[in-house]
DNA sequence: CATATTTTGATGGAAGCATGGCATAAATCG
DNA sequence: CGATTTATGCCATGCTTCCATCAAAATATG
């Protein structure tokens, strides 16, 4: 019977806790106990569970949703934190006032969209990605504008026709967008659909700015987005290898070395 | 200066605290210390801080993200729990299979989609919800198409004209929407913006399928989305008040009384 | 340059949580 | 039906986190 309170079994209290905690951010042991009238054991033993499972992440005392924090991008995060720190820094001095941007998924453009959020205000973003959307919500001053499309949950963002349909129906004065891989043809990425959306991007903004940490170089991935030329510029942490900086070099590219205080047109920033 | 680890200020820790945390689920006090080369009291101090503020949650031992958990959803998925549930095993019951649906945005769809995304298969869903959208990507054999236009992160939602005129675009066999109020000329929303989407879904569907619990009826709220109708459905948890049942009545809109296993077309359930 | 103010670190006692073992209850299976 | 397996609850011990307080350091202020 779908009854409410009599004592669950297994099965459903786990699916009822994983609905919980999609709604609140944390639950602790207790608090589950006490809503699902089951001993705080018998909570620990399912938490137990659904973390090695996967479905939930397990903190001293209760648990989170891991769901909405896509896992591909949760996961990258966590490396080059500080050469992406660097470099959404570099960025973020590139964006000038009222700026119409259009920016791609990705954990580097996340960092910069936070960063954006925290020192910029007014802006308009274009963007197909949610976890940027929210970050840029922060600061409920920038206007946040969000592309048609089919939702991918592992990238937690959008791609499709739709979205490159929609692209065309807007002009941003620059576009930032991540990739998986440098190579003389241009930036690449990993996913197809993805990766129709940044060229589209590039197409439809007077400026495009490249973000990648050094770690992509010379990386070649599934499908070359877009070509370097003199509309195009790279932010990234480290000298470009000889092969690389030759070929963006002819292309007219424009490469920004961050962290080296170098190539910034913008230096009105506190330089102590 | 720029540079990495030197001892960052209280604002910067804070910003930084606020972004690792988007990153990972849930992040403990030892381990900020540990990142931020602060005392463990330190970070203690400065959660408190922004939980006070509102920007993360605090949990036993650490804390957790409350961005990507729209704030104004939370509070209100801790009320009428069981109500909710009942009336969105109700709602599941009436979508067919390869169904093309719109969903609306609000906690009560959210705890609709989640049922769906576990209990049936290869739908195509439109919505204009992120939460509802990464509801839904939980199982992957669902199309989920996200609607464009402007982003709202107190609500975690879209709207706005380019909303309404991706609308027009599509066409679905069923719409399911949560309100605010029921009153007898229609469903209510406190939202003028989400309340045009709605209207704009029912308009575009073949039937309006609204769920709300007994605590919305004769709850006047800002906007009249849409008006009832024999294409329209009514899955409530309680018999109407008499003037809101005469109005629907009248207007040869179909009420199910969810729980009470009437009015239900498929009663392919265990019932015993 | 000296004085407030704020911020950070340290510490001990109180409270909450985790773990393992064991007993009971329910479900499964032969 | 009896036996095995699984699920659940209870409890004592040890560990972790929390909170309040005070001192040191950094920062702001006149």
């Amino acid at each position: 019977m779908t009854n409410a309170n009599p004592r669950l079994n297994k099965i459903d209290r786990h699916s009822r806790i994983v609905s919980e905690l999609r709604a609140t951010p944390s639950l602790r042991v207790n608090d589950l106990s006490a809503r699902l009238a089951v001993s705080t054991e018998t909570i620990r033993r399912d938490l137990a569970e659904l973390d090695e499972a996967g479905k939930i992440s397990r903190t001293y005392g209760g648990a989170t949703s891991t769901m909405l924090h896509e896992p591909g991008v949760a996961i990258r995060e966590t490396q080059m934190v500080t050469e992406r720190r660097i470099i959404a820094e570099a960025a973020v001095r590139m964006v000038d006032p009222n700026d119409i941007l259009m920016i791609g998924g990705g954990a580097t453009t996340l960092h910069f969209a936070r960063n954006l959020a925290n020192t910029l205000d007014h802006l308009t973003v274009i963007t197909h990605s949610f976890s940027i959307a929210a970050a840029l919500a922060v600061n409920s001053s920038h206007k946040v504008l969000m592309l048609p499309g089919l939702y991918d949950g592992r990238e937690g963002l959008i791609h499709g026709p739709d979205t490159i349909e929609a692209l065309q129906k807007f002009h941003a004065a620059k576009a930032f967008l991540g990739a998986s891989g440098l190579t003389s043809e241009g930036p690449n990425d990993a996913g197809l659909g993805p990766g129709l959306v940044y060229g589209a991007m590039m197409r439809r903004s007077a400026r495009s700015i490249i973000l990648a940490d050094h770690g992509k170089f010379g990386n070649p991935s599934l499908t070359v987005y877009g070509s370097w030329s003199p509309a195009t510029s790279l932010v990234t942490d480290m000298t470009l290898p000889g092969a690389l900086a030759a070929a963006l070099d002819e292309a007219g590219t424009n490469v920004v070395i961050a962290g080296s205080g170098q190539n910034l047109k913008l230096e009105s920033r506190v330089s102590g």
